[in-house]
DNA sequence: GTGGTCTAGACCACG
DNA sequence: GTGGTCTAGACCACC
């Protein structure tokens, strides 16, 4: 379970958690019936408050992407591989809507957009290959 | 000078004050020398405390949009165009490249990618064309 | 943390926390990562209203002196160490060159300024010897 | 009568007029019994509101600079040169005083300040050669 | 009239 | 507990 925090930004660290958990299993990386660290080891591993890491488990329970079984631990929820790859899905829909109406409303014709991200998108691709 | 404010917003008022008028100087909606609404008079216009609509000019006046002559007013400074519309592209490409590594990351092809933002392009444009 | 505030002084209360810390981390007592006294603190500590200390906490963070941790605390951020000594430097050399101009500008001549200068740098020291 | 205004200057405008004017009549621009220009005549000429000449002069007659007689304008008033020329002298000795305990506070060494010092009475005469 | 500073006190999100 | 935001209202300097 690899999950990356960054202290420094402004979104809150909890939430953080929440999406590092379901991408993992939006991608495979968890799969259903697997167990998720206990809150303490997280907040051990994370250098983070351990208050911090139960209220994202709750936060996910809440959202059916985990279940406890008391006593056993915490597992990734039966449903949950289908319900963050929608929903992931779903976000980065709304989110280059949003990005491409800015762009829009600041004034770049479709052709400036489509330009940027051809080339941001070999850029990326680059970055990839070097790291592989 | 025409600022609309969203109460219901997460992102605090005095931040959306920054950003519209930073949006208002880089579209040349306010061009440098011009005198800015008064804090009171901005203040009652949005049903904003006072202190609120401070805060934003403050801001902005430290990143170097506005200059405040002392009991004259405050204006937008001289150099405020290109630095809101740098400052508006550099944001844009960030945000772009972001949501693409993101994308990616998620395990979407280059080509998905560009035929989302293509489907993309032609829904708002065509929104924009039924606005007209 | 000790920290002098003059509630007489023309200079705001607010500024004169923010050149006070400034000047701690400059000469090394407060070190990148320590943290510094909670807002409500060291209004207490210095008889004053916590949105004033907040106002120069926010100052220090946006000069990269302070980096704030929600719900942590506020530390002083890495590089803020070169940052403040630097910009110290910086301003007494500009006043320094501002005083010197002024002196030249009265019809002084080089000469007398550097009589002048001799002296006083002997009467301070002079002064410090006494103190200690 | 040549005097200059930085309305950016955070120090504020009726005192830069002082200020010149003190300095204009300290290096004998200014010889007591001459006319200063009117309140409503420098104020054109320095782009500033009338009120904000006023006040100035208001400030040097209570200084004992200038001396209004009714009808006929503001002239320099009979003991002005040695009033302005002492109190920049006082003003000078001071403000070098407390530039040179700064730098000391600051760490540095008598050498050191000396050396910046010389090297800055060196700059500014070439800076000032070159304006001849 | 203008903005700047400060106080007092409230509410919220975060850890 | 921490800081961040906002309100209300006061006082001041400057123009």
């Amino acid at each position: 379970m690899f999950i990356q925090i960054d202290s420094q930004s402004s979104t809150p660290v909890f939430e953080q958690i929440v999406r590092e958990i379901k991408s993992a299993v939006a991608r495979g990386a968890c799969r259903p019936g697997d167990v998720i660290p206990p809150v303490r080891q997280l907040a051990k591993q994370l250098l983070v408050n351990p208050n911090t890491v139960a209220k994202a488990y709750r936060d996910l329970e809440r959202d059916g992407v985990l279940t406890t079984r008391r006593g056993a631990g915490v597992f990734v929820a039966l449903g949950a591989r289908k319900l963050c790859h929608d929903e992931r899905r779903r976000d980065l829909h709304s989110e280059m809507a949003r990005v491409i109406a800015e762009a829009q409303r600041a004034g770049m014709s479709n052709d400036e957009i489509a330009r940027l991200i051809k080339q941001l998108l070999n850029v990326d691709t680059n970055e990839l290959a070097i790291e592989q």
